[in-house]
This record gives structure tokens, sequence and C-alpha cells, in this order.
DNA sequence: GTCTATATCTAGATAGAC
DNA sequence: GTCTATCTAGATATAGAC
């Protein structure tokens, strides 16, 4: 479990990377910016990352994947109902929005839309990510006793929703959106129990 | 109503300036290669936008406001019940985006995110126009019935999803997350009728 | 693995003739 | 209003010493 052991040259510049691109976006991120940002040089990221700027790129998705993924299992799992559990999540996300000053929300969606149909290595890690945060909300409700369909189904609905809800609050510097996204999923959640 | 006089320069920016940012994304997007697209030449776009592409990027979000506020306008005036018009309008998104070969999404989310907390002018320009969609939305409400609080909360949700599940069918080149949010909104919809 | 220096290209922006 | 030519800065990427 000790996972802090001073993080080597790659780890930082990846970890650089996907910070500024979930800021600024992949076009709005520069190389150079990366390596000063991780205490690198620039011959140190394109000694990691021969492929350049692609490279790196899906390293910084992947990355913040991983990163998502267990924010989403630890938000996940502090409610035994998932109904409430998903409500705990949408706050748990308005709160690191707010405290970013508005500027830290879904990590690879400015990424992901800026090169969707250009750069298809990057397309394919973030729709990885998308479907194993589904995979996750999915598995939630399964286990709480959900059947499989409506469990997919609701998982797609409740990912897409925060993702929008955090585009919302993020463009009205408001937690209102994801407040109130979390108690409409909720509901929707809990009028499949019925 | 005769409202396609051939556009003039000014007019043919914007709307390259618009599709382009919608499918590159702000950052990603080039003055220059602008006014090759609108079949114009560069002094042209800075003798129009003095300002450049700051200038430019307000423009082509207002440009986008308006464009999808009649196309929400008119999906959602399809049906009389909400719930009803809410899914028409999720099939209607999913449709475009699939017959544009899932490139063009919402048409202001990767600007919005690029520029978040970057570009003042920008930032407000997108705010704008997600209260304006928002507010169509809550109108529709509204006029079938709803009080006033619940046709505002729903229509901030209806927003969100619509763009989470946009930017969800995008990234995995399938229509099923937008027809799935679409079912999904009609049934919160028709819980606040009870 | 890390560093500096640099090559190459393209971006945003400007100038001034027409 | 439109055009071409050009300036300058910054981008990605490479080379080669250490």
């Amino acid at each position: 479990m000790a996972n802090t052991p001073q993080p080597g040259t790659r780890e930082r510049v990846v970890r650089a990377a996907s910070l500024l691109m979930q800021r600024q976006g992949y076009e709005g991120t520069g190389i150079k910016q990366v390596a000063q940002e991780a205490k690198a040089t620039l011959g140190s990221v394109y000694h990691f990352f021969p492929g350049g700027k692609q490279e790196l790129g899906v390293a910084a998705v992947q990355h913040a994947d991983q990163e998502f993924a267990e924010l989403l299992s630890t938000s996940l799992s502090a409610e035994a109902d998932p109904a409430k559990a998903v409500v705990a999540c949408a706050g748990e996300l308005a709160r690191l929005l707010r405290d970013s000053g508005w500027v830290d929300g879904c990590p690879i969606s400015a990424t992901a839309l800026e090169t969707t149909g250009r750069a298809p290595d990057i397309e394919q890690a973030v729709a990885e990510a998308f479907q194993h945060w589904r995979d996750l909300v999915a598995g939630t409700l399964r286990e709480a006793g959900f059947p499989e369909g409506d469990a997919r189904d609701l998982a797609i609905t409740v990912i897409s929703t925060l993702e929008g809800a955090e585009l919302t609050a993020q463009v009205a510097k408001s937690e209102t959106p994801l407040r109130v996204a979390g108690e409409h999923l909720a509901r929707l959640i809990d009028s499949y129990k019925r």
C-alpha cells in the first residue's frame, strides 16, 4: 500500500500533463509547459515519450482514468444505498470543483472533445476511461440488487449526467447543477426499485 | 422570414469559426483555417474582428447559442407532453451526431472547457448560452403546468444530462447514451407529475 | 537519463497597397 | 473591404554533449 516513495521523472511528467490538460485541454497545453511544471527537462519528456505529444496525451488520459476511478470507487462505497451513494459522489465532485476555483472539472472532457476524430490513440484511451467508469457504477448497482439491464442503462445515465452537470457547474461557477443532478439521479435510481 | 440572401463575409467567417470550434475546439482552430474555410482573406477576418481570436471566439459562441436554441425550440415544440418532447430532442441530437460521423457534438463544450478561467469574454458568452438553453426548457415545463421551482430544477438537469450524454455518445460513437438519457429524463419528468 | 542548443514550422497579428 | 507580404513569438521536435 506504500504508494508515494517520491515519484520518478516519468511519473511527474504524466501527472503534470494530466493536470494541465484537465484545465487547459490537449491543444492548449504545451510540452514545454508540462516539462516546466514537472521540473523535468524537455529532453527527459521526449526520452520517456518518443511518440511526442500524442503519446503523452494517451498517458495523461490513462492516468486520469485511474485517478477518477479511485475517486468514484471511494465515493460510491461511502453509502450502502446506491441512490445515496450517487448523491454523495455528486457532492464530492462539487466540492472539489469549487475548492479548485472552478478549474478542475472532468479530467479528460476537454481532451476528449478536442481530439475526437483526429487522434485515434487518445480517442481510444478516452473511450476506455468512460467505459471503465460506467462499469464501476454498473457494478455498484448490480451488487445492490439491480438487474443487469437496469444497472447498465442507469450507469450510462449516471456517468453522462455527472459529466454534463460538472461541465454546467464549471461554466456557471456554481455547485447547484451538480447538487441538483445528484438528487435527480437518486430519484431516478429509486424509481427502479419499485 | 426570408433568411438566406447570400451571407456576407462577416457572417461566413462567424459560421466557419463556429463549426470549426465545435469540432476542434478553440485552441485547435486557427484563424487562417477559419479564413480559408469561409473563403475570406486573413485581412477581412481582422477587419471584422480587430480584437483577434478572442473576439472571434465570442462571436462564434453567440452564433452557436442562437442556432442550438432554434434546434431546441423546434424539438421541444414537436410534442405537447414535455417528457415526450425531451425524448424527441435527445433523438434529434443523436441523429445529427451520427449523421456528422460523430464529430458535431455540442457546439460550445470544447471551447467552454478550454477557455474556462482564462478568457473572461468567452466564458461569459458560454455561460449566457447555457442559461439561455435552460430557460427554454424551463419555459416549456412551466407552460405544461409544472410549478416554477420544479421547472427550474428539471431544466438544469435536462440540459446537463443532454450535454453529458452527447459527450458520451460522441466518445463511444453510439446513439445509445443519448437514447437512454432521453428515456430516463422522461421518466424523471413524469415522476414530478404525480 | 539529463541537459542545452537549435532546427523547423505554424500560430496570431500587423502593414500598407489597392 | 479585400488582398499579399511579413513580423514575431511560440509550438513540436531533434541532436548531441555529458
